[in-house]
DNA sequence: CTATTATATCATAATATTTACCAATATACT
DNA sequence: AGTATATTGGTAAATATTATGATATAATAG
């Protein structure tokens, strides 16, 4: 996990950007909340307490460099704004994501099991496929019961 | 195809909605161009042709209240604005979207295929499946030719 | 270790999409 | 046809995100 840490700021220098006080301060608060989709806001809060004098704008645009140097990846809850969770992929594909319409919980699967689907998909040679994005909608065990 | 079309204004009288003149257009719009995904915007620019007093909000209330009423179905392709397609839907799952990282062109794919991948998902009863989306990323063969 | 230079930041204005509001209007029903 | 009520149009407001420009800071050279 620390050297997680260390690897994103290697590969910070590496492009040839800073590594300032406020991106730390971001990256840090990424890595310390893995489990969670955090939006612009949450990492603002969360950063002001180390970074009291930190702007907005700086949380989006560092998240826009973080998106870029695929440190971070982007994810959209329908939700009205945009999440972010670290990227651990090494080239891998994502994990799905099964949002509750009850609750709005968001719980991770780790399952893949696309491959047959893309290669279906890509054997007629007309669609190249890199990436997917994949949700579930339906309810979790607890609104489940609740709806009986 | 014209069926539908009374179908569809079937079931807004039947939920008690009034079938205005701007409903049946905004209503002629998507099932005229049902193999795009239209926007908004892309919608107001075509009612404004047969009713060009229209305004704006109206399109926006209008697509909440199909989408209520499954008549259309939201679509995301993260390009700024919420696209809309008709909902054909008898209780089915969505088809996929294919989106093209170099030209942006959306490809629809009949397969669906996710059914084994569900059932995994469902297997421990801890989430209940309603629905799904699947976008993959990738490229397709004019710019895949393109990139060499 | 300090000076230099270019990049990054903060604060705020600007943008863009979507929603809220309210007076005027049109629809469905008697 | 007349009436009650939902709907519309125009615009203001809200929301998330991006652009701008002066100031501050990090990396590098001396």
């Amino acid at each position: 996990m620390k050297k997680d840490l260390e690897a994103y700021k290697e590969s910070l220098k590496r492009e040839g950007y800073k590594l300032t006080y406020q991106r730390e301060a971001i990256l840090n608060a990424i890595v310390e909340n893995k489990d969670e989709h955090l939006s612009c806001e949450d990492i603002y809060n969360i950063v002001s307490k180390d970074c009291p004098e930190i702007g907005i704008a700086t949380i989006y645009r560092t998240l826009q460099l973080f998106e870029k140097l695929d440190i971070v990846y982007k994810l959209n809850f329908d939700d009205g704004y945009s999440r972010y969770e670290l990227n651990h992929g090494t080239g891998d594909h994502h994990h799905h994501h099964l949002i509750c319409l009850g609750c709005g919980k968001v719980i991770e699967v780790k399952l893949d099991l696309l491959d047959s689907l893309e290669k279906e998909i890509e054997k007629d040679g007309m669609f190249k496929i890199v990436d997917h994005n994949v949700k579930f909608y339906g309810y979790c065990s607890e609104c489940d019961e609740a709806k009986e």
